[in-house]
DNA sequence: ATTTGTATTATGTATGACATAATGATAATA
DNA sequence: TATTATCATTATGTCATACATAATACAAAT
C-alpha cells in the first residue's frame, strides 16, 4: 500500500471545546478585565447558536479554573483565577502518579536552595525574632536536634517562606505539605540514620545564625547541608 | 436587642458542590486508582438521588481538572490529572493580578538558583555537548554578550530545566516564559544598561564553564551574577 | 422612615428526548 | 474462510422546556 499523509480528522474537538475557545477569544476580544460583567447564558446561547446547556458546561468550565464567578440574578463576572486553588484538589485526589509526587518533593528542594537572595533582601526584625523563638522552643524540648521532627520542621520552614513574602510561593508550600511527608513516609529510603558528610549537622539553629550574620552564599551553603540528606536520597534513588 | 449567638447559613453549598464532594469521597473509599472504570452517569444519578444534569456538572468540574475523562459509549474512567494543564488556561486569560505575575517572576529566579544541585548530579555529555552548541552558535552572531538575547536566552536557560530531568520542573517553564517576557517587558524598570557589580558579566559560556568545571556551590554563585540584574530589579521594585 | 410584601431576573435544577460515536454481533460478500 | 457491510446497542453529548431559588428593586403598609 502506498505510503499515505496522515489524515487529521477534521476536527476532535466537542461543541462544548469550540465554545469554551469561542468564549475566551471573546473575553480577549473585548479587552475584558476582572470584575467585569458577562452577557448571561441565555446571550450567549442566542449570539452563538447553541443551546444553553452547552454554553452552561463550557462557562462552568471557566468557573472551575476560577475565571468567572456567578450569583444569580446578578449574573456573572471576570475573576481573578486562582492558580493555586486549583492544584488542590488534584492532591487531594490522591491521583498523582509516582513520577509526578518525586518531581514535586524535588521541586522543594529547589525552592529553599533558591530562596535565600530573597530571604535576606526581606527578613526583618520580627522575622528573626520568630523564628528564634521557633528554635528555642525545639531546643527546650531536648530532642537529640539530629532527630527529624515534623513540627518543628514545618514551623521553621514555614516561616522562611513567609519571610520570602512571596504569597503564590507561600501557598504554594502550604498545599505541597502532605506531598512531602508523604514522599517522605513512603517512596524514600530511610534516612533516620544518615550520616552527615564530615559528621557535621546543619541545625535550624545554626541556619537562623546564617541567616542573622551571614550572606545570602554562606546561607545556600549552609542549607543545602542541612538538606543533604533529602537530597542525597533523591539524587541516588532517582537515576531518571 | 439581645445578643444573639451568630446564625451561620445551613449550609452554602450548592447540589454540585455537595454531589462532587460526594463523589471524589466515593472514589477514595472504594480506593480507586488511575484507569479504572466508574460507574454512568444515570446511575450516579439515581444512587445519589439527584437529576442527570447536576451529575453532569460534577463530574464535568472533575474531568476539567484532568481528574477523569470520558468516551461516547465507553463511559468514564479516572486518569491522572494534569497539575500544568489548568495553569495553561489561566495564564491565557490575561487575568492574573500584577501581584501574582510578579510573584512568578520571583519563582523563576529561585529556581534557577535552587537547581544546580540537580544539574550536577544529572548532566550527560549529551547534554553538555549541547549546551556548547547553543553557546557557540550565540558567539557566532557576534552579539555582545551583555545584550539580553530573548532567543538564546530561552535556549539555553530552557536546556538547563531540561537536564535538570523533572518533567513537572520543565513544563511549569515552558508554559511560563510568556511570564517572564510580559514582566520583562511591562513591569520592572529597564535593565537594558545594568551595570555589573565590580564590571564583571558572566555570560552563559560562563555558566557552561561552570558547569563543566565547577561544584554546585561555583556554579550557584556564577548564576546568581548572571542573574544580577533580574535579583536588582526584583529586590528594589517590589518593596512589598 | 423602616419594614414588609411582591414581581422580576439570571442562575440552578429537573426531566425527557434525540444525536453521536464506539462496540459487538450478525449477515452478506469475495 | 476471511473479510466487509449492516445493524442494534450503549453511554455520553446536545437540545428543549419547565420550574426552583436567591438576589434585587420597587411598591405598599405600618
Amino acid at each position: 500500500m502506498a505510503k499515505l499523509t496522515k489524515l487529521e480528522p477534521l476536527s476532535n474537538l466537542s461543541l462544548v471545546d469550540k465554545v469554551e475557545i469561542r468564549l475566551t477569544e471573546y473575553f480577549k476580544e473585548n479587552n475584558l478585565k476582572i470584575g467585569d460583567q458577562i452577557p448571561k447564558e441565555l446571550e450567549f446561547a442566542e449570539a452563538l447558536g447553541v443551546s444553553r446547556t452547552v454554553i452552561r458546561e463550557a462557562l462552568l468550565r471557566l468557573r472551575t479554573i476560577g475565571m468567572i464567578e456567578s450569583k444569580k440574578r446578578k449574573g456573572m463576572v471576570l475573576s481573578q483565577p486562582d492558580i493555586i486553588q486549583n492544584f488542590e484538589k488534584v492532591l487531594e485526589s490522591n491521583l498523582l502518579g509516582d513520577k509526578t509526587l518525586k518531581d514535586i518533593f524535588e521541586l522543594r528542594l529547589i525552592l529553599e536552595m533558591g530562596m535565600a537572595d530573597l530571604l535576606f533582601a526581606r527578613k526583618t526584625e520580627k522575622d528573626i525574632e520568630e523564628l528564634s523563638r521557633i528554635v528555642s522552643h525545639e531546643d527546650d524540648n531536648g530532642l537529640d536536634s539530629t532527630i527529624f521532627s515534623l513540627e518543628y520542621e514545618v514551623a521553621f520552614h514555614g516561616k522562611l517562606y513567609q519571610i520570602s513574602n512571596n504569597s503564590t510561593l507561600q501557598r504554594f508550600q502550604d498545599l505541597l505539605l502532605p506531598v512531602f511527608q508523604y514522599v517522605h513516609d513512603h517512596m524514600l529510603p530511610d534516612a533516620s540514620k544518615f550520616r552527615y558528610s564530615g559528621g557535621k549537622f546543619i541545625s535550624h539553629r545554626d541556619l537562623l545564625n546564617e541567616l542573622i550574620e551571614g550572606t545570602p552564599e554562606s546561607f545556600r551553603v549552609a542549607m543545602r547541608q542541612h538538606l543533604e540528606p533529602h537530597f542525597e536520597r533523591v539524587l541516588t534513588s532517582f537515576k531518571s
